[in-house]
RNA sequence: GUCCCCAUCGUCUAGUCUGGUCAGGACAUGAGCUUUUCAAGCUUAUGGCGUCGGUUCAAAUCCGGCUGGGGACGCCA
């Protein structure tokens, strides 16, 4: 049975990188119906932090990820410490300064990697290798091997950046006796400028492009296009169907940029494909860690708001700026709204809103109906007072459609709001 | 410096294993339609096999050189 691991190190957030490998493991597993387990590489004691461990663990979740198992390497130092000795033991490692050293044996090492072929190293650039610190914790290659090793896993899937230890550790399976895993090196995520993927360019961790109002699915997706393709022109797929059909020989060899334009198209799409209702759910949930949303905002106007600018929205950030004046009647009338606002239509829009107010069944229909019929009456083009009535109900010139903003808002916000255009007119 | 990996539109990719279909799709960009602003949507356009050589009737596809890009060389992981 295949059994894999995502071996995350709690010394920082998890970053853009980690979080696709550890997703290219889960695909695989699930899709061998074999196990996923979590390893948390602990073993810098003065790096890893609680707070680092504890946002991972939350990272993988909010992806949608879940594992069978989880281990903790820093519970794990006496069985390192046991495999050291036998290597002592066998004359393969010795103890110098409290630290224990391995000896290479070296010879041409070919690794079979699933997704390269054929990798063969004539050469080490070492000839030994410290395994135990002097403080009695293991080094990385180490507890690496003894762990794939003791927990049985199948297939090492990681990042292209370990190709190079991948020859050190066999030689210590081949030293200890035990059976070497698979390999697969998946390519790494470049940022724009080429390079690896740093903090120079924005956002790195996962928790970053949530905060940022990335859904969680839309994030799994475009992960998943990294260097790996459903196949059949297929942009949109769910991690459901990834894990049909999910093969780790299918990844290719380059490594791949990450580009923010395909990721806010993926969450816009993302957005709009959601049922009102759960994405008011979400919405809710991303505006409450921002603590946007006023004491007495009901279920239900959220929903109507959030119907209103799921189209537009490419991430949930943007519900920030733009539904404020859903929430909020302090907004102040934008400076690029001058243009609209310098023709003085006090008395068209004090028309308008004795009409509006007269609308007993206050829906988008009705209103646009009488919206259209006034102007028509006063003689004027539609747009003459759409413009006008969009700057005074949302303090903006742009914005959803103003039919169904009217609805949303209600007849006495509308009919308030109108209002205080002609006001603001009258005052200037 | 040494070792290793990689190479299809600006970007992500299909096609490469098993040579032969105008090199297909998506994002981005341009244009048009629609319109109540901004988006969205629809139509459409621009744009690519790094280079040199070899094998072959035929090369994006197989082989080699070059060039370019990336990674690794910690008592970090």
């Amino acid at each position: 049975m295949v059994k894999v691991r995502f071996a995350p190190s709690p010394t920082g957030y998890l970053h853009i990188g980690g979080a696709r490998t550890c997703l290219f493991n889960w695909l695989y597993a699930r899709a061998k119906k074999g196990k996923f387990i979590l390893r948390i590489e602990d073993t810098d004691l003065e790096r890893s932090k609680k707070e680092y461990l504890d946002e991972i663990l939350e990272s993988i979740r909010w992806l949608g990820l879940d594992w069978d198992e989880i281990y903790y390497q820093s519970q794990r130092f006496d069985l390192y410490k046991q495999y050291a000795q036998k290597l002592i033991e066998s004359g393969n490692a010795y103890q110098k300064e409290g630290a224990v050293f391995f000896k290479y044996q070296f010879s041409k090492i070919e690794i079979n990697d699933l997704i390269r072929g054929k990798i063969i190293f004539t050469e080490l650039p070492k000839e030994e290798e410290v395994i135990i610190k002097s403080d009695g914790s293991p080094t990385y290659n180490f507890s690496c091997v003894i762990d794939d090793a003791t927990m049985g896993l199948t297939h090492v899937i990681r990042g292209e950046d370990h190709i190079s230890n991948t020859p050190k550790q066999i030689l210590m399976y081949k030293a200890l006796g035990l059976n070497t895993p698979e390999f697969a090196h998946v390519p790494l995520i470049l940022s724009p400028d080429g390079g690896r993927l740093s903090k120079r360019y924005g956002a790195t961790s996962i928790r970053e492009y949530k905060e940022a109002g990335y859904l969680a699915d839309a994030i799994a997706n475009y992960l998943s296009l990294l260097s790996w393709s459903p196949g059949n022109n297929r942009e949109i797929i769910s991690l459901d169907s990834a894990k049909e059909i999910f093969d780790i020989a299918d990844v290719n060899k380059t490594g791949a940029e990450f580009s923010l334009e395909k990721l806010n198209w993926l969450n816009s799409e993302y957005i709009k494909a959601k049922d009102t209702k759960t994405l008011a759910e979400i919405v809710a949930n991303f505006l409450k860690d921002k603590k946007f949303l006023p004491e007495n905002v009901s279920q239900d106007y959220l929903e109507k708001v959030t119907q209103l600018f799921r189209d537009r929205l490419v991430k949930l950030s943007d519900f920030l700026d733009r539904a404020r004046f859903c929430f909020y009647d302090d907004y102040v009338y934008a400076p690029d709204t001058q243009e609209i606002l310098q023709n003085n239509l006090s008395k068209q829009i004090d028309a308008l809103a004795q009409k509006m107010s007269d609308i007993a069944d206050f829906n988008k229909l009705a209103i646009e109906t009488e919206f259209r019929a006034t102007c028509t009456n006063l003689g004027l083009k539609t747009k003459e007072l759409v413009h006008p009535v969009r700057v005074a109900l949302s303090g903006n010139r742009v914005g959803p459609g103003l039919f169904e903003t009217m609805e949303v808002l209600g007849k006495n916000e509308v009919v308030k709001r109108l209002k205080r255009l002609i006001q603001y007119w009258q005052s200037t």
